[in-house]
DNA sequence: TTGTATGCGTTATCAG
DNA sequence: CTGATAACGCATACAA
């Protein structure tokens, strides 16, 4: 294994010389052509494996209009729901040869419109995003369109945007859980939602509310905190305290957007003496990891980062398969189940 | 805004049709040369402006030998500690003008070598690499560098390479959270290890055992446990349960090697009604933000994610920038600064 | 069965 | 100041 200096990287023109023949033979030896001598192809793939060849990827990019890479945009990647679905993102990828280029929106509709400038300029094959909660213009999606790439939306979607879809059914899932609470007696119950243009922010809320008026409960609307900040746990914090001070113990629940929201809740409450679940009892919404070593143990509903990226990775690659195989192919919509996973707090 | 049918993507060539002119006149237009006129050049800009002209990436790599990609890899994207890197080292490429493929090695040797050649392949300019636990070879290190490809390793390094590092002081920090611990009073500190490979775990139990002797406190390696499954949490819990059985009461206190082996062995103390801290102290490492909201809160270790991935990528990107230039640049190594956070359990 | 010519979109060298 | 021409490395239609 001596590779002594400047180790010439080796191309079929290298490979073409010292065999004596044309580039165009050992590119077709290389990929099995049919009219290709078994001996020189022989001749060719040894040497090309004694030279350890890779093709020089730009070239073939270059040529064949295509770069076995995908784009995926997420707003964030220090979350745990998100980093699960990139964790099955990546291994979808490597299954099907691709890598992926990782970017994130920080929630800002400007930077994302950036990125997928900036990923279409890379020539990607297909995009993976999950929204930011500013994004209401959805110009730049249709421009993906326009292109020709195919794009899958993934949990945070855009309802108008036609092209295939992954997420869970975040109304049925708050509702089941704004349901189990009502069962459990619980009466007054509060939520804290999230922003007011994200998707699932407003299903969560319509589910909750449904729950209340289908169970003959008075929607209250001085029960719903707006929670729309960037740092969940501080605004879960304040809200809780906004809550009591607003409700005192007129209030024996709450459900809110998110798991974090939840922790800053629990963490107020317990600060206070307020029982949890005796005095309010507490559901929060993702599962994250943590929720399931906080004091009490939270309940949450699992959302399924991985089935999600796997999902959302595997129609995208379909995707992209029959394009080039110059196949049509239908957007379709994915549900990923979701679980009520009850701990002590509710 | 009409973009009609299949809108014809926009070259060079397009341009000086339009114009009449060469390819050449308005590759050297765009790019302000000195020896074109100011009119042409207004001409071929304004135009290229209004069509959207992009270049086209792989022909710009293919033909400049660099691709404004890095590639980075990871052991594990669900995890906190490594997402605050990736965040970070995302905005820095960001600045950069830089894209990033992300890939995880899931601890596995095998895979980060074959992920490496990926990334070869791939034409990055430039690595930044976190080891997999199970690395003890180092040869797809040293196939980096013998092709000159800029490399910076973060965290889980290998000694013996020669290239830029960042890091933590894992001895320092770790003798100042046992320090901690002895000055309180503790005398019988059990530490659960990482594995024997990782130099970090390493480092981190001569801490552990440097601040005892220091302190004339004899080293009982009954009190050591070593973790090295993939499963930290419940790492923790057991070799927590294993510990009183070995040592009942005999035992005040614990530092881990990270917060889950930590959160795992409170969730055990917890759960058997052994106070934590007064029974046994308990201190972590890398302060996750969950070690924030368990009860108690867990003492632990800030390990400044953020910064080890903004200086890695400040570095590789230096040393990108002056291999382009033909500048000769000197590996640094860089130690993050840590910080003892101490809470409620200890 | 093999090889020639051409083009993918750029940039760089060198004439004009 | 402008433009042919070549080259980056590969793949394909077409000739031989």
């Amino acid at each position: 294994m001596n590779q002594s200096k400047e180790m010439k990287t080796i191309t079929l023109k290298e490979i073409a010389n010292q065999l004596e023949l044309s580039v165009t033979t050992v590119s077709k030896a290389l990929k099995a052509y049919p009219d290709v001598s078994k001996k020189t192809r022989d001749r060719v793939k040894t040497l090309a494996e004694k030279l350890n060849y890779v093709p020089n990827s730009f070239a073939v990019s270059l040529r064949m209009q295509k770069s076995k890479t995908i784009g995926v945009i997420v707003p964030e990647t220090v979350h745990y729901f998100f980093s699960k679905v990139i964790d099955s993102i990546l291994k979808e990828a490597e299954k099907n040869n691709y890598v992926v280029i990782l970017m994130q929106s920080k929630e800002d509709y400007e930077l994302e419109k950036k990125q997928i400038d900036l990923l279409l300029n890379k020539g990607v094959d297909g995009i993976l995003i999950s929204l930011s909660n500013k994004t209401s213009n959805l110009d730049h999606l249709k421009k993906i369109q326009a292109l020709g790439i195919p794009l899958v939306l993934f949990d945070k979607i855009a309802k108008t945007i036609n092209c295939s879809k992954v997420k869970i059914d975040d109304r049925k899932s708050a509702y089941e859980a704004v349901t189990y609470l009502i069962k459990k007696g619980h009466k007054r119950i509060a939520h804290f939602r999230g922003g007011l243009n994200p998707q699932n922010s407003i299903d969560r809320f319509l589910g909750y509310k449904k729950a209340l008026l289908d169970n003959d409960i008075n929607f209250d609307s001085s029960l719903v905190y707006l929670c729309d900040n960037d740092s969940d746990f501080d605004d879960g914090f304040k809200n809780a305290k906004k809550l009591i001070q607003d409700h005192g113990n007129n209030v024996d629940a709450l459900f809110t957007m998110n798991d974090l929201l939840a922790i800053g809740a629990l963490n107020y409450l317990n600060s206070v003496n307020i029982n949890v679940p005796e005095d309010i009892a507490l559901i929060g919404f993702s599962n994250w990891f943590m929720s399931s070593v906080v004091t009490p143990t939270l309940s949450s509903i699992e959302q399924n980062g991985y089935e999600i990226g796997e999902k959302s990775a595997q129609i995208l690659f379909h995707e992209i398969d029959c394009k080039f195989k110059g196949i049509i192919t239908k957007p379709q919509q994915i549900i990923v189940d979701t679980e009520l996973i009850i701990r002590n707090s509710s």
